[in-house]
RNA sequence: GCGGGCGUGGCGGAACUGGCAGACGCGCUGGACUUAGGAUCCAGUGGGAUAUCAUCCCUUAAGGGUUCAAAUCCCUUCGCCCGCACCA
């Protein structure tokens, strides 16, 4: 006996399916696709155990559907793009780019020895000019549909990371990757415009019933749609112009008794001019604009604001209000004006305490009347109107109505519905990203490269100096461009790069033509392939990459280049991977990483245990002894087949199947039907390997009751077959060795998945619980199929029974077919 | 504050549409084999009571409700986790 060693039997299959190229993969319309996913890593030093989670769980899912018959897509590939490459660069005296190639070479190997069964074929890596080119490609369709512009906006900086953040990439008012915190800073930038498809990755989110509730949810929100009118308000001091301002409470319209604009409105400048109070507004404007959003809005600061010296004039009743500038206002939200009403919003109230403004109720609660002097806090619930003229009486929600028609026939306003998302800020001053494809020109403007001239390709050399890789603006052999409209030597080239988040907003199209030279994917593979069936990866990209590559999609769908609306059918986010209570992580010093698995225990023993700890969208704790479980269950297989595949392959033993026989098929069949179900349907692969376990549990009760003779082979080769094939998914080297022991040529993996025999599984009794008044008193085996009456009747005989129902009266008795019967009777207990 | 989720033995977790709570694994206890075992195998293992192969009671965060029947459905409370957070 050779007995289980797994580092050389993992190592030895590895190659068999390497070089028997068992991965790659083809599109074939006569077969059902089936596109498995696993989001790719950034490769920044080696895998952890939250990357072997994820790769495990798409790995099984992969392995399964091919043995069910599906044509199965599993790629991987590289978010290569990013800052860490040029800090580690720094640190190392790399080039990013020799860095980030390590690290694949290194993430491969480990991912290799895994045993994951990827199409290495159609590997990507988005830092590879024939992967950016196609990047950059896309950028210039976006904005040859308009959907790409460069603007001086206010944005967020990120000082450490020396870049510009999206807002989708500021956490808590920090960087979601250095924690650093987040300054505002006025810059040019380009965009996306994300925001023109607000609606849609709304409303599509209804479409993706395969989506985690909550992830949704978390998009929702992001997107924030609000619905509200823009009301007119004309400016007392400058007839003919006006401020508007957004409002989900029209109905409060005639509660105002002040407006406020944000500090970067493009109007405050016009209102101050010349007043007294010029100075005093625009120092607070100089001060409020550089500070931090977070610093201006965040929950702990105070709001502060400045009169103008100017009024606007209530549309309504032509009221006049003061104008202020507030440090709470947002520029990017609604109009960047909005109307104060004190009484209606808390927010307001206190502001209006602070600064003497008056208070003035127009909804009262339905069961008692507000005073405007006495008012202790907003009113912001339902009521009817009051002090609103013409539209005293009504209930609030229909004054929204009735105000917001008014102020359309009045043209004054009108109903608008308002996003919280906002535009996708891409450009990034690093070096390490896709070049943005653009010339200015003194004559011709903003210039996009011509198609054929791309790439616009990184400089190769980087000249490391001081603690940064310098940005794309210090190489001049970079920056000076011609311009291709007009070949004027005197062009500049734009030298930020683009958010890596662009690289992996169509990463998983690319993988259905990886090698196509002429656009970034073909439409007709594109068509085979998409959508993802089943998308798989960590909870923090909820709202950032899920939404992006949503995005994409919606714009290559319009632009006629996919044929679905929505990359991901189904998505699973699995949870995170902790130990001794606290998130694996070298400052803990409770990292295992899967290396020390793979040369302790193997492959197999490690995803063995991944899968079964938890369910995948939960955390898993992490536990040595249940890693030594795992491994002890592959020892318990690997040793049943070293003891009794020679009597299968022998066919020796008794033919006729009696009791033990008939029992342990029925439980192999149980095991069958239940890892299909439990993978197929509900992901618990925990529950399925435990199914299996219960049948090795089952054989081996079997073989001891016998000596090798007695054995029937017949039912212990189906058996052992089910044990291995089922296995296989989780478990492939040791599989695939078992395999052959029973005395196959073949892979495994060229085998079907096994299917249950219902006849197997019928019974000819059943056991049936008998309860009285909800407590189980005995327990009967009846013949299955008996009806309902028949089970009733048949609890009654039960001697046990009668002593618990002596002297008292049955008032009612239920049963459920081979399950229970319930008696239930007058009296205690 | 708003939104979402979760709470089951010593531990990880089962229990799918309400129908025997605790599958499977870990740990622990006892035993077998053994020079030895941290290998392997067998038995036991939610708590309590009566006392002996059996019976009874309690038990799914706490309390209440619906039901013949509740971990599962409803209400209240507590605790933990996640997301958003002056969004007008």
């Amino acid at each position: 006996m050779q007995g289980y060693n797994p580092q050389q039997l993992e190592a030895k299959w590895q190659k068999y399916w390497k070089d028997n190229d068992f991965d790659s993969v083809f599109k074939d319309n006569s077969r059902t696709k089936y596109y498995v996913l696993e989001m790719f890593p950034y490769p920044s030093g080696s895998l952890h155990m939250g990357h072997m989670r994820v790769y495990t769980i798409g790995d099984v899912l992969a392995r399964f559907l091919r043995m069910r018959g599906y044509n199965v897509l599993h790629p991987m590939g590289w978010d290569a793009f990013g800052l860490p490459a040029e800090n580690a660069a720094i640190e190392n005296g790399v080039s990013p780019r020799d860095w980030t190639f390590e690290n694949i070479k290194e993430i491969r190997q480990q991912q290799k020895s895994l045993g994951l069964s990827y199409d290495w074929n159609r590997e990507v890596t988005t830092c590879h000019p024939d992967y950016y080119r196609w990047t950059q490609w896309l950028f210039l369709l976006f904005y040859r549909r308009g959907l790409a512009y460069r603007r001086n906006a206010a944005i967020n900086w990120c000082p450490y990371c020396e870049t510009v953040l999206a807002n989708e990439q500021v956490e808590n008012g920090c960087c979601w990757r250095c924690e650093s915190e987040v300054v505002t800073k006025e810059l040019e930038q380009w965009f996306l415009r994300i925001t023109d498809y607000a609606e849609r990755l709304l409303q599509d989110l209804d479409l993706l019933e395969g989506w985690p509730e909550r992830v949704k949810i978390m998009q929702r929100n992001w997107i924030g749609k609000s619905y509200g009118t823009e009301i007119v308000f004309p400016l007392k001091e400058f007839p003919g112009s006006e401020l508007r301002a957004f409002t989900t409470r029209p109905d409060t319209l005639f509660g105002v008794t002040y407006m406020v604009i944000a500090p970067d409105h493009p109007m405050v400048n016009e209102l101050v001019k010349g007043t007294s109070y010029e100075k005093e507004v625009m120092d607070f404007v100089r001060r409020t604009v550089n500070e931090s959003e977070m610093s201006r809005t965040g929950e702990e600061v105070e709001k502060t604001g400045l009169f103008t010296g100017r009024h606007a004039i209530n549309p309504v009743n032509g009221e006049e209000v003061p104008v202020l500038v507030g440090n709470y206002v947002l520029m990017e939200y609604g109009t960047g004006a909005v109307m104060g009403v004190p009484a209606h919003d808390q927010r307001d109230f206190l502001f209006a305490q602070k600064y003497g403004l008056p208070v003035k109720v127009v909804i009262n609660p339905y069961d008692r009347d507000l005073s405007s002097d006495s008012l202790v806090e907003a009113h912001e619930g339902p009521g009817y109107m009051v002090n609103s003229a013409m539209f005293n009486g009504l209930d609030f929600e229909e004054g929204k109505n009735k105000i917001t028609e008014y102020l359309e026939q009045e043209g004054k306003g009108e109903a608008k519905t308002t996003y919280r998302l906002r535009d996708w800020l891409i450009s990034r001053q690093r070096y390490w990203g896709a070049p943005i494809p653009v010339i200015y020109c003194d004559s011709c403007g903003t210039v996009p490269v011509p198609e054929e001239e791309l790439p616009v390709t990184l400089p190769e050399n980087v000249e490391l100096a001081g603690d940064r890789v310098p940005a794309l603006s210090q190489y001049n052999s970079f920056v000076q461009a011609e311009c291709p409209a007009c070949g004027s030597k005197e062009a500049k080239r734009e030298t930020d790069t683009m958010d890596t988040f662009m690289c992996s907003s169509w990463y998983f199209l690319r993988y259905t033509s990886p090698d196509l030279e002429k656009a970034p994917f073909s439409s007709e593979d594109a068509d085979y392939w998409m959508p993802v069936d089943q998308y798989i990866g960590g909870i923090e990209h909820a709202v950032l990459h899920l939404l992006y590559a949503r995005f994409f999609t919606k714009v290559l769908y319009d632009a006629g280049m996919v044929n679905v609306v929505e990359p991901f059918s189904r998505l699973l986010a699995q949870g995170m991977v902790y130990k001794d209570g606290a998130k694996m992580s070298k400052s803990k010093g409770n990292v295992v990483t899967p290396n020390d698995i793979i040369n302790h225990y193997g492959a197999d023993t490690g995803r063995l245990f991944i899968l079964f700890a938890s369910p995948p969208e939960k955390d898993l704790e992490w536990s040595e002894q249940g890693v030594e479980g795992a491994h002890r269950f592959l020892k318990r297989v690997y040793r049943l087949l070293e003891e009794y595949a020679s009597v299968v392959r022998e066919g020796s033993g008794k033919k006729q199947p009696e009791r033990e026989e008939k029992e342990l098929r029925r439980s192999v069949h149980t095991a069958i039907k239940k890892v299909t179900g439990d993978i197929e349907e509900r992901f618990n692969f925990n529950t399925a390997i435990s199914a299996i376990m219960e049948m090795v549990n089952s054989i081996y009760e079997y073989v001891q009751e016998k000596e090798h003779g007695e054995i029937n082979s017949r039912v212990l080769q189906e058996a052992l077959e089910a044990t291995v094939l089922l296995l296989s998914p989780f478990s492939p080297h040791i599989a695939e060795e078992c395999w052959r022991m029973l005395g196959y040529d073949n892979s495994v993996l060229l085998s079907s998945w096994p299917e249950h025999d219902p006849a197997v599984l019928q019974v000819e009794e059943v056991e049936v619980v008998v309860q009285v008044n909800g407590k189980v008193r005995e327990k009967m085996m009846v013949p299955a199929g008996l009806s309902r009456e028949e089970m009733i009747d048949e609890a009654y005989q039960k001697e046990r029974i009668q002593q618990y129902l002596k002297d008292r009266e049955v008032i009612k008795a239920v049963a459920v077919p081979g399950k229970l019967v319930n008696l239930v009777v007058s009296g205690d207990n």
